[in-house]
RNA sequence: GCCUAGGUGGUGGAACUGGUAGACACGCAGGACUUAAAAUCCUGUUCCUGUUAAAGGAGUGCGGGUUCGAUUCCCGCCCUAGGUACCA
């Protein structure tokens, strides 16, 4: 019997559902591993080859792990709220329920087909009611609780209240808004409940307040900062303004610190924690108060370079700052609302890109130098951000060079400050000298002057070391219908919690999935939707990532209605042990997901700092796209010809490109005998002989009354050809007429019989025509092949474009594999023999390699040793047992199907190869006593010297002397130094 | 600009801590089997010089360096991809 993919892998695949072959339960006996992929969102496109590249590493690793005798938790959800399904409700007025039902089934489909061992009784969907009842249920303990820096952790909000009530405000070190007020316990008690909760609400994790939002007029919604890339939304790509909106918050800011920390306790890959330190963007330093007397306040302002104080030659603001206007003085004020005026008509877009020109403009006022009492200018200058610090700057312009050239160009004092520095062409911030020209500090070395400016400031009360942070909170609110609802409604303008067993709340129905007319979000549609049939409920929903931040929890205790996961169920899985999944969340969902866990962790739900141990990004994989080159934007003496249906195949179009490129021709002539440089066919081309009389064949074939034909660089056009009708660049004709009907009679100018398609990389997609569906590999070639091809491809974190030229040889490698078990004529036929050293040694190699390949991830070249190692033993017609047996254990992981059949051939119990013993390597098989490695003498000649000599160094020198193959090859030269590497002689000096 | 990763045949890529560069696969060329096709198998395939060959030379983006020996380590530069953007 030959090897037959389909049936194969049709029979797995149900055998697997219906035993429930990789059903996971706890056990105490084998000690656990929690592999994860990040789970999709179900696009109605279903499925391309690029997605499961990820899934079938993280297959691959969950089998092997499992033939290690794991328990392996590898289980598989939808992130199945977000915008595709809601766009297709506004246009089409289907429940978005429905759509996502019917997306999933179809991913779902795609997912089965290709043999992953995930536990599917476990899935999640996020947009199911008892899932996001846990979504919710978070999201009150994070309205339920507050950041205690005292304890560094999130605490119940009652303790806070607790000390409110017995000390008021006082020795409170929270993580708050900055407009807390201050009071005693009697004045907290003397507070209304609707003054007590506001003032609470500036505590909690997840709070209300008005914040400047990114709002997208055309999603009308509001998108986080990583949801806007450069101006325009990431989905979509509209605009997005700049708008003033009560809005929903998570303090993630209260974590900053420790998800800095924890960066330094994870395996993720370089890049992405240098991302995520990035965002989180800490700066040390301190803050510093400027005096401004004439106003009787202080102008803050935060440097991490405090040492540089007394080179302060002037204070710049932020053309928002608050203080902007009072400090304004007549004389300037007419110069300062211009300024104020030009860039706030700047987009983010332009101050961004124009950061070569020095704009600014005087207010009039000066503040005072905290320690010397000088009068320092203040300016305002759009290089410096509202957002950022306290929107304020001490300009230093010695030692940082946006300063310098502001002072340069204003004509403002540039002041020396330390004896190493050279500041004549621009800032020097070398911190290596002793200062000058600085008060107290003169002398002193950087390590010196910080600490002593530091007690100096605070004794003057007018500074203190402070650490600032670039990430802002999170803003968790969406004016959308299909996600999440908020549990919240509101009485007297407050936010309340509904009660914990009225969840979850429900996505109400809406007649349209559209804002009202008075512009409220779509669930301001649903009718007698009041809390108690009293009160409003919030109507803005969730964000995406909302449901995305503790998924992982909820598959280790997927149905469980208590809790979101049982304290058993997390103290015995713990955390992810491997995540797999795109880079592209590096600051959005495992940024987010990091925090809630956290926050979890602290309210005592489990015990894990960091949610995901190691981390692998794999690559994108991008499209190739095919072209064909039509014959068009062509001249002829007689005008009514028509050859719009001629193809050329891609070298000849590559010719004539270059042929143009290097003689700068204008026009070519196409005559009867083939390319001419003049009209009047006197110069023939012969660079472009064959092509030139293979086409004049054609063109003058249809019309032989033509003289000739004009032709440009631009007289051939690249058409995108379906990738799925050509096949190593190789166009099938036939096929391409009836994708393109239009071209049914079209001619081919053809190449050695051949038409051979140009290529490009681009992205996967349809209006390209270089989507690739895993169903058709998997038809063609079977799931086994896709499997080992989308490894063999390269190596998993690298981005690389699909291309199908080399499946034919994976495919090729497992019908070796096959016929290792049968025989010529096809019957199974394997033998109980003894296996010879040859056999044991090319079983051994795969068994080290691919156990040491998987373990770093390198699954490529596991792919190519499978190869040899079924070649080593095609060459020495192995079909023993013995070998044979732990080959397809070995090979499990990566074609689960063909070893399924092969496992049962061998008479084991059905479907148990997943649960089989990974064997044991045995190095002693890979000795052998030919075995022989080069060396070179004196750096150069190259010679081989038997294993023999490969000892210990000291005893080497003796036998070497004493060898007759180096004695020969030596002749009677004096060895004067041997080098040893591992204790292998590498070099003779003689 | 800054941060990170990378640059190896016609192509995808291999070489794991410095030790025969180009494994494996695709493609290509030639051959075997076959009436033929498919399938399968065998041989060759980095480039240059050389009539085949023997042999020699060059060679991992470019220029230097360390080393007996560098794709691998160091310095300078060029290019590509991803991230980030006046962060005080």
């Amino acid at each position: 019997m030959d090897y037959s993919h389909k049936s194969i892998e049709q029979k797995w695949q149900k055998f697997w559902a219906e035993n429930g072959t990789f059903k996971t339960a706890e056990s105490t006996e084998k000690p656990k591993y929690y592999v994860l992929d990040m789970f999709p969102y179900p696009s109605g496109a279903g499925l391309h080859v690029g997605h499961p590249l990820g899934y079938i590493a993280s297959d691959i690793f969950s089998r092997y792990k499992r033939l290690k005798g794991f328990n392996v938790l590898h289980p598989m959800g939808y992130d199945s709220f977000g915008l595709p399904a809601e766009q297709y409700a506004i246009q089409t007025g289907q429940h978005p329920a429905i759509t996502t039902e019917t997306n999933i089934n179809r991913y779902r489909e795609q997912l089965d087909n290709i043999g992953f061992s995930y536990d599917w009784s476990r899935e999640v969907r996020t947009s199911d009611p008892s899932y996001y009842k846990w979504t919710q249920w978070i999201f009150m303990q994070l309205f339920n609780a507050w950041y205690n820096k005292e304890t560094d952790k999130a605490e119940s909000i009652e303790t806070l209240i607790t000390k409110f009530e017995t000390a008021g405000s006082q020795n409170i070190n929270a993580e708050s808004d900055e407009d807390v007020l201050t009071f005693t316990a009697e004045e907290w008690k003397a507070f209304s409940e609707e003054e007590q909760q506001r003032e609470l609400l500036k505590y909690r994790l997840a709070y209300l307040r008005e914040s400047t939002v990114n709002w997208c007029a055309a999603l009308g919604t509001v998108l986080a900062n990583d949801e806007v890339i450069n101006g325009v939304s990431e989905r979509g790509g509209y605009p997005v303004e700049q708008k003033k909106m009560m809005q929903w918050s998570m303090r993630i800011t209260a974590y900053a610190d420790r998800l800095l920390r924890g960066l330094d306790t994870i395996d993720w890959p370089e890049p992405l924690i240098e991302m995520q330190r990035n965002w989180i963007g800490k700066s040390v330093g301190a803050s510093v108060k400027f005096p401004v007397p004439q106003l009787d306040t202080n102008i803050e302002v935060f440097t991490t370079r405090v040492d540089t104080i007394f080179g302060v030659s002037f204070i710049v603001l932020a053309p928002e700052h608050e203080l902007v206007s009072a400090l304004t003085t007549d004389a300037q004020k007419a110069e300062i609302e211009f300024y104020i005026d030009k860039t706030s008509k700047k987009s983010e877009l332009d101050r961004m890109a124009d950061t070569k020109t020095v704009s600014g403009a005087f207010t009039g006022s000066y503040a005072k130098h905290p320690i010397t009492g000088e009068d320092v200018q203040i300016w305002i200058a759009d290089y410096v951000l509202a957002g950022y610090g306290t929107g304020a700057v001490m300009a230093v312009p010695s030692g940082d060079q946006r300063d310098y050239v502001f002072a340069k160009h204003f004509n403002l004092p540039i002041i020396p400050i330390s004896d190493s520095q050279n500041i004549e062409e621009e800032a020097d911030p070398n911190k290596d000298g002793k200062y000058i020209n600085s008060g107290f500090i003169n002398g002193m070395t950087y390590q010196e002057a910080v600490p002593a400016l530091i007690s100096k400031l605070e004794g003057l009360k007018l500074g203190k070391a402070k650490i600032n942070f670039r990430m802002r909170d999170a803003i968790f609110g969406r004016q959308r219908y299909w996600g999440e609802p908020v549990p919240v409604y509101f009485k007297n303008d407050l936010p309340y919690l509904i009660k914990e067993e009225e969840l979850p709340l429900l996505l109400p129905e809406v007649d349209k999935y559209l804002p009202t007319e008075t512009g409220e979000p779509p669930l301001g549609r649903a009718e007698n939707w009041k809390y108690q049939d009293q009160y409003e409920y919030e109507l803005s929903t969730m964000p995406g990532w909302a449901g995305s931040s503790w998924y992982w929890f909820r598959y280790m205790d997927p149905k469980n209605a208590e809790s979101f996961a049982s304290k058993e169920a997390t103290s015995y899985w713990k955390a992810v042990d491997l995540y797999i999944g795109g880079s592209e969340h590096a600051t959005g969902h495992l940024l987010y997901s990091r925090f809630w866990n956290k926050f979890l962790k602290d309210l005592g739900f489990h015990n894990e700092e960091e949610p995901f141990k190691k981390l692998i990004n794999q690559g994108m994989i991008q499209g190739r796209s095919n072209f064909v080159y039509r014959l068009s934007n062509f001249g002829t003496i007689n005008s009514d010809v028509k050859f719009n249906n001629i193809i050329v195949s891609y070298n000849y179009y590559k010719a004539f490109i270059d042929y143009f490129n290097s003689s700068k021709l204008d026009e070519i002539y196409l005559g009867q005998d083939g390319f001419y440089e003049d009209i009047n066919q006197e110069i023939l081309i012969f660079s472009l002989d064959k092509f030139g009389k293979d086409l004049a064949n054609i063109v003058f074939a249809k019309d032989s009354s033509l003289e000739r034909l004009t032709l440009r660089y631009n007289s051939f056009t690249p058409l995108h050809v379906d990738v799925n009708i050509v096949s190593n660049d190789i166009l099938d004709t036939e096929k391409f007429k009836s994708f393109r009907p239009d071209f049914a009679d079209a001619e081919f100018v053809l190449e050695d019989g051949k038409y051979i398609c140009g290529t490009e990389v681009e992205k996967m997609s349809k209006s390209k025509f270089n989507v690739v569906n895993p169903d058709d590999i998997i038809a063609n070639f079977g799931a086994d092949t896709l499997r080992l091809y989308e490894m063999f491809l390269g190596p998993l974190e690298q981005s690389k474009p699909w291309n199908t030229n080399g499946i034919e040889g994976v495919y090729k490698f497992l019908r070796k594999v096959w016929r290792l078990f049968h025989d010529a004529e096809g019957n199974f036929n394997v033998s109980d023999e003894e296996p010879t050293k040859a056999e044991y040694k090319a079983l051994h190699k795969i068994i080290k390699k691919v156990e040491d390949d998987i373990e770093r991830f390198s699954f490529n070249t596991s792919v190519s040793a499978f190869m040899i190692c079924v070649n080593e033993l095609t060459d020495l017609k192995c079909n023993k047992r013995k070998i044979l047996q732990d080959l397809i254990i070995v090979l499990e992981p990566y074609a689960p199907h063909i070893t399924e059949e092969l496992w049962a051939l061998l008479g084991n119990e059905a479907g148990t190869i997943s649960y089989a013993v990974y064997p044991k390597f045995n190095p002693e098989y890979l000795v052998e006593s030919e075995f022989a490695y080069p060396v070179s003498v004196n750096g150069k000649m190259k010679m081989n010297l038997p294993l023999a000599l490969d000892l210990d160094a000291k005893a080497v020198e003796e036998i070497v002397l004493g060898n007759a193959d180096v004695q020969r090859y030596l002749d009677g030269k004096a060895v004067k130094k041997l080098i040893f590497v591992k204790g292998k002689i590498i070099n003779i000096v003689v």
